[in-house]
DNA sequence: CGAATTATGTTTCACCGAAATACTAAAGAC
DNA sequence: GTCTTTAGTATTTCGGTGAAACATAATTCG
């Protein structure tokens, strides 16, 4: 199969300045991938079988543009491995993801805004978080108070950062391309342009595009850093809260469908009898392993943490387990259903449904290993996902920077063109 | 986005040998996707936006390699455009695919056999296919049956035609890799190797490779002809049969999992309490649209053509109406749930269900709309397949001739490799 | 009929990117 | 200090595409 120069069906012939972008992306994807190891320059040839004099051409090409850097003598960012042992021969000039390069990610949710800002090592520069019930909420007032929210990260960002762009998670149907939010249920909105309610189309300057949360949460699983793969490349994605929103990640990437709207795995039909949804149909799995709806089961308030569920399940509370075991029931059968259709075998509990993921798992994955066909050869497995704050801001931050990756020439920009 | 030489993640660098590579895949492509019109070197070269110097090259070569043919002044293939009209300048010479290059597709189904040989412009140059009630058969009398039928189809190839591969459905879960077949309920086989019960895991001589029936029968909807695209790039497609296979299209590939599992819609979950299924699970989608069973409910003999039934329908008897109704209400919660979470609101309707898409075609399009999160903005359409027989064959044919298009530099080897 | 026109296809050369190779740089080993 | 080893650089060669001139074969028009 030979090297594809432009996405699958690129309509274009390739030419010298083509292989030149694809070798310089090449490169760029090599060190995101690598971190937090130092690679050198003959690391880089040697991965990727360039020459050590084009594999060097290249990197010079990206320090210059800030897409990477070369470390000096000493440096060492915190959380990076130790430098290799020093060995004979002319010492390596260790080389990372440019830490100016940085994108500011957004999240609206039911029950939090958020605001991140991340370079290309995956550090986080400056972040705000606030939580609050937004539920029915007024989409403009939500919206300028996130812009404000906006410009003050973005102010506490050090000096000399290179901002290239914003992205907003939602939790609802997003049309990306349009910018048009069709459809979030959660919050009561719909039919509106995110975009357009924030100063023109852009957050202090930034373009701001806009996408699905459960989309872009599930890339901080695929990917540690921007760029850098997780340790699975293939899940199902379980973006747990009042609503169930989803993704099925295959080879690292999202799969997005025609519209961008695949993953909707929380209006999959778990049983066609079961109570109606506010969607239009009837037993969708949200009415079973939504939050609200698991928390009303057990006798708890909404807004209980996860930890008293657990309390009162290990107390053995007759309420409690059978909100749980009927939730594990239907995830079972859902996702039984997706793995399935889709063959990702690994699913990853987000959100609510993370945080009791011990309270699940058993029951689940068992009735996995009964309603997967394939199960007898390979096994479903779950597994929660790292707790972590407003996920989705992280990844729509990763998700503007893995432009950068996949396309450096755009950004390092030669004189030439 | 820079033009990727390898697919999405190439580990190597690109060569100017890859941009070669590259551009004659993207002529190959080019060529058989505008089949059957006539395109000139100049076309490619308009098409591909490379020059016609680079274009007629690249040309040379695939038509050195019988990739491509020059067509004479006066020759036509039946069913084939009329040229153009005569127009000023120099008059071009018409291109098409190579007429002799050809594989052969082969099918195993509980109702059939069938060997097909087709060539890159997606002419049948022979085949046979036998019908007999193969459920519960023996699998090495059955491939011994197949193997000679292979042979014998390709004796009747005419003279000069050069086979580059052939491929076997199968309808069941198949380790592409592995050569193995694991499982084919309807057939009552499981865990057996059919590429080693042939002559040494050669047809005639043919490196033989395996596939599932449904991805390969998709490939016919997604494909007039080889690497030509049909006229829906992204859709659910239903092999119906006494099982019910599935594969799910985006942008004209079949979505295959991680390990080519995907797509049993059969066993999707219509309804947890529903009856159980061999599988292990309940109430799957074959329980309830399975040829057998709606012929059985319909009280009617499992043989029974499809034109009775839809008689059946029309003279308004009970039990049929209620077994085609049961059918569309079984398809539209599992079909609502698979496009929830693929986004691919096309359904083709294939095998048995193509045959009686007429009489689901309402009460499955209506459930559809009432299920489907997305519906409000792109309402989900239903459409019967094409009738033709054991398009399994087809599209492994098509399968093994995409490999050649993909990739024509491995078949035009020149000497300097 | 013959010249002008026009589009196709080919030839030649320049440009550019990577490979190959030789070279310089900077450390440890002795 | 010298040798060895590895990292990085400079130079030449090779190969593929672009650009532009050229050759070719038809229609159109005088």
């Amino acid at each position: 199969m030979p090297l594809e120069l432009s996405g699958p069906h690129p309509a274009s012939g390739a030419r010298q300045a083509t292989l030149r972008e694809s070798n310089l992306a090449l490169v760029a994807r090599t060190l995101a991938a690598s971190a937090p190891a130092y690679l050198s320059r003959a690391d880089v040839a040697g991965a990727t079988s360039m020459t050590r004099a084009t594999a060097s051409r290249l990197v010079d090409e990206l320090v210059a543009g800030g897409i990477l850097d070369e470390l000096g003598p000493d440096e060492r960012g915190p959380g990076e491995l130790d430098r290799p042992a020093p060995r004979r021969g002319r010492p390596a000039t260790p080389l990372a993801p440019g830490s100016r390069i940085a994108a500011l990610g957004l999240q609206v949710d039911a029950g939090f805004l958020a605001a991140r800002v991340i370079n290309l090592r995956g550090q986080v520069l400056a972040e705000w978080v606030e939580s609050g019930d937004l539920v029915a909420s007024p989409p403009g007032e939500v919206l300028r108070r996130l812009d404000a929210a906006g410009r003050d990260v973005l102010s506490r960002v050090p000096g000399g950062a290179a901002l290239i762009g914003a992205r907003l998670a939602l939790p609802g149907i997003v049309a990306v391309e349009d910018g048009l939010l069709l459809r979030a249920p959660t919050l009561g909105w719909s039919d509106i342009r995110p975009v357009d309610m924030l100063a023109s189309g852009t957050l202090a300057g930034l373009p701001l595009t806009i996408g699905n949360e459960a989309d872009l949460a599930a890339r901080t699983v695929a990917e540690n850093a921007p760029g850098r793969p997780g340790p699975v490349p293939d899940f199902v994605y379980l973006s747990g809260g009042i609503g169930i929103g989803g993704a099925v990640v295959r080879d690292g990437a999202v799969i997005t469908g025609s519209h961008g709207w695949a993953g909707e795995i929380g209006h999959v039909c778990v049983d066609p009898n079961g109570p109606s949804c506010p969607c239009g149909s009837t037993g969708c799995l949200e009415r079973y392993a939504g939050r609200h709806m698991i928390l009303a089961a057990a006798g708890l308030d909404p807004t209980a943490p996860p930890e008293l569920l657990a309390e009162r399940v290990a107390a053995g509370d007759r309420e409690a387990c059978q909100a749980v075991g009927v939730a594990a029931w239907a995830l079972g059968i859902a996702l039984a259903s997706v793995v399935n259709m889709f063959d990702v075998p690994t699913v990853v509990l987000g959100g609510y449904l993370g945080q009791i993921a011990g309270l699940l798992r058993a029951d689940l994955e068992q009735a996995l290993r009964a309603r997967v066909l394939s199960a007898r050869w390979v096994a479903p497995t779950t597994v929660a996902a790292e707790p972590g704050s407003a996920p989705g801001a992280t990844g729509a931050a990763f998700a503007e920077l893995a432009a950068v990756i996949a396309d450096p020439a755009r950004w390092t920009g030669r004189p030439a063109g």
